[in-house]
DNA sequence: TTGGTCGGGGAGTGTGTAGA
DNA sequence: TCTACACACTCCCCGACCAA
């Protein structure tokens, strides 16, 4: 497309925007039509084309193109986030511990419970930035006795204890897989609940849905590896915190 | 069970601007 | 000057698939 003239790059845009739909026949998202734009202008721009889509004049047309059918969409109920992720309720984080998808007495638990607490209380996102989480990320400052399943400090040291000590060095990752040749035996002392291996990608992300599935929660609801941190900013604003002045 | 990749698409954040 | 909102852009979640 590098190679077309502004004018007919422009009127193709328009055309494609207009006739663009899902592979099933339905209209795509508002949001999803402004991506396909940006991709474009981020293709062009790594080709150094003279003109750009979003503020260029040739392209004028293009965006008014783009404005049209995004309220068309909106009018035709699109644009209603159908795949927003949706934050705990106080009523579903009891029942994810009661189901055992969340506590300590098993490998998976922990390491769930490890991954919600780095979530809520840290505001990490649920995928990529607990996956580069290392250990040495991750220091204990403050000690507290040995207590309940919901302190997270005695879930960190209770982690501490089980993981591989091949792996407790600083640029180790924070999540290990789980071993389940020692899941079934989880209660003998000493043993390594852990494998020296890190917890793959596809693992991590389809964690929070799986302990969901257990606690049989998020039939009406879309509980996502991102109802995490979505609770984290719920609480905040329930709480009136004010967002940092970043935000604004 | 893992890593890697891909396409679709929602979420997050910085910036510009109209209006109070 | 402040605030709310829209826009521009980027990040990355998610599911599917495949091979190891």
């Amino acid at each position: 497309m590098e190679e077309l003239s502004p004018s007919q790059l422009a009127t193709y845009l328009s055309k494609f925007l207009l006739a663009v739909r899902e592979k099933n026949g339905e209209e795509y998202e508002p949001t999803t039509l402004r991506g396909f734009r940006s991709s474009v202008e981020r293709y062009l721009k790594k080709h150094r084309y003279c003109e750009s889509v979003v503020t260029g004049q040739s392209f004028a047309r293009t965006r008014e193109t783009l404005r049209s059918k995004q309220k068309q969409l909106k009018r035709d109920g699109k644009g209603n986030k159908p795949f927003e992720a949706a934050s705990l309720t106080k009523e579903e984080i009891e029942m994810l511990y009661s189901s055992g998808a969340f506590g300590c007495n098993s490998p998976q638990a922990l390491i769930n419970t490890l991954w919600y607490n780095n979530c809520f209380h840290f505001g990490l996102r649920g995928g990529k930035e607990q996956r580069d989480l290392k250990w040495g990320d991750v220091l204990l400052k403050k000690d507290t006795e040995a207590g309940p399943e919901r302190n997270p400090v005695f879930l960190y040291k209770l982690y501490k204890a089980k993981r591989p000590e091949s792996y407790m060095d600083n640029n180790a990752p924070f999540y290990l897989a789980v071993n389940h040749a020692n899941a079934s035996k989880a209660d003998l002392p000493g043993l390594k609940w852990f494998k020296p291996q890190p917890m793959g990608v596809n693992k991590l992300n389809s964690l929070m849905k799986d302990c969901a599935q257990m606690a049989g929660i998020g039939k009406d609801k879309r509980i996502t590896i991102h109802s995490a941190r979505k609770t984290l900013v719920q609480k905040l604003q329930d709480n009136n915190i004010p967002p940092p002045k970043s935000y604004k």
